[in-house]
DNA sequence: TTCCTGACGCTTG
DNA sequence: CCAAGCGCCAGGA
């Protein structure tokens, strides 16, 4: 893997790896990434994505699989509406059998 | 250069 | 079981 890019480089090609109808965690990338406490550096790449480029940041949840990054989408239910429109049910904010549409990038990566 | 903040995660009370 | 605190790393002021 490239790592001369930034931190948030290497989450963007990891988050557009994320096949449609599949999410992932903060924790999962981080950790594929190496920085596997360090889940909160995720999120924060995600908050520079949708200015940096074209990310999918709505398959990007927490680890509980709630859409914690919902607010800083443009309208909110943006993010919802994107993963409904992918086959994955949400309701209260939180993905609907989450585990079974994670996709865990150190699994399906397998590197 | 130093301090603060942040779309999380885990441990402890 | 529910709530709160600390730890992680990097960027911006």
């Amino acid at each position: 893997m490239k790592k001369d890019e930034s931190f948030f480089e290497m989450v963007y090609e990891v988050v557009k790896l994320i096949p449609p109808g599949r999410v992932t965690s903060y924790g999962a990338i981080a950790k594929y990434l190496g920085a596997k406490g360090s889940a909160r550096m995720v999120g924060w790449a995600m908050n520079a994505s949708h200015v940096m480029d074209h990310v999918p940041a709505h398959r990007v949840v927490n680890r509980n699989g709630m859409l914690t990054g919902k607010a800083h989408f443009s309208p909110p239910e943006r993010m919802q509406s994107l993963l409904e429109a992918e086959g994955i049910l949400v309701e209260n904010d939180q993905i609907i059998h989450f585990q079974q549409h994670l996709w865990d990038p150190e699994k399906e990566l397998a590197l």
